[in-house]
DNA sequence: CATACGTGGAC
DNA sequence: TGTCCAAGTAT
């Protein structure tokens, strides 16, 4: 594109933004921290399933103070189901860490925002670019899918070099004023007319441009290789209650897969030692070995298992029930404790945890 | 550079 | 049922 072209390309897309612009909480002012938790919060998540999490989280936290303050359990609670749970955890780490390295105000650049736990480069340029209108891209998925199409660029969006790649395609489109809301258009553009699949190109404010759609190859990109293949285990997830009707629960570490969360004890079928036939046996093996712990009545409650699928595991999870060998024993080495049923939804639950409280029967109504 | 990290929805 | 996708980052 020309000079000349690039100009008419920006105003033509700013002009459809202005006028098809969706109405979302954390547009309507450039807050850097509602610009800041809203991009975080939709990291591989989409508008729709953000949105009352946003208002929640806001209502509860409006400020880096009551972020940098709130305590662990009440934190997770506010992200429960939302996933990905270290980026609640380095929501809190960025708030400590900007109150007492930057007086509490965010720094305006991409390049310093980078230097934040938990913000990488899109969401360094995507808050850059809205808050303080640095002329900087934001390349997310959205950017991939409208500037490879845009330019009929075959970079593999699989390879770590795309990011790079694809912001220095970009760089020369942006407009020196309204980098923010140019970014924003992209993603509108992205999420509702260059979709992944039949993206409505008839629509398309920018299709004059569009090299791709010149040549009806617009489903040729973006390209992208990789594939994720997704591991399948076999768990066992453990009804043990004591002697006052109290379930317990198993703390995860804060590290890894739902860290902090909890969840009925779980075993994965790699970690016992005997054969399929005598898992109850092997259970109480476990146990005892790794937690000091004695059960009794370890038992199948033939229940249909529970089939829970995440980025890179396929979990299918069988439930049994056990008792406690000794009603007064102490789990002091069991990483976790009994919350009466009454309470079980007290503590942040992963939507894991809630099926497995569901098809036990252990939910709350 | 590859892998870990959640969940819900579309097809 | 299986597969892929959705405003990515940390390690």
């Amino acid at each position: 594109m020309t000079p000349k072209d690039i100009t008419a390309f920006q105003t033509t897309f700013l002009t459809w933004y202005d006028a098809n612009k969706r109405d979302l909480p954390w547009r309507r002012n450039h807050d850097p921290y509602l610009v800041w938790l809203s991009e975080v919060m939709l990291q591989q998540t989409q508008v729709q399933t953000v949105l009352p999490y946003f208002q929640r989280f806001t209502q509860a936290l409006p400020n880096l103070t009551a972020l940098a303050a709130v305590d662990d359990a009440q934190l997770l609670k506010l992200w429960e189901g939302l996933g990905y749970y270290s980026r609640a955890r380095n929501l809190k780490k960025a708030a400590q860490q900007l109150l007492a390295d930057y007086d509490g105000h965010f720094p305006q650049t991409a390049s310093e925002l980078e230097n934040i736990i938990g913000i990488g480069p899109y969401t360094a340029g995507a808050i850059a670019s809205i808050a303080f209108e640095e002329v900087v891209p934001a390349v997310d998925g959205n950017a991939y899918r409208v500037f490879s199409r845009l330019l009929a660029d075959d970079f593999d969006i699989s390879q770590s070099k795309a990011r790079a790649h694809f912001a220095q395609e970009i760089q020369p489109l942006l407009p020196k004023k309204r980098p923010g809301d140019f970014n924003q258009a992209v993603m509108d553009l992205g999420s509702s007319i260059c979709t992944t699949k039949d993206p409505a190109c008839l629509l398309c404010p920018i299709q004059a441009y569009c090299t791709s759609y010149q040549t009806g190859s617009q489903l040729d990109f973006p390209v992208k290789t990789k594939k994720i293949r997704q591991k399948k285990v076999q768990l066992i997830a453990l009804v043990i209650q004591n002697d006052q009707g109290a379930y317990l629960l198993q703390q995860r570490p804060e590290q890894g897969l739902l860290g902090g969360l909890t969840t009925l004890p779980l075993v994965a079928l790699d970690d016992l030692d005997l054969a399929e036939q005598t898992k109850p046996q092997a259970i109480q093996a476990y146990f005892a070995a790794n937690y000091d712990l004695a059960l009794t009545q370890v038992q199948d409650l033939k229940l249909k298992p529970v089939v829970h699928v995440f980025t890179h595991l396929h979990w299918t999870i069988h439930l049994f029930a056990a008792k406690l060998g000794d009603p007064q024993a102490d789990v002091a080495y069991f990483p976790g404790y009994f919350v009466p049923k009454a309470q079980l939804g007290n503590q942040a639950q992963a939507t894991l945890q809630k099926k497995l409280l569901k098809r036990a029967n252990l939910s709350k109504k």
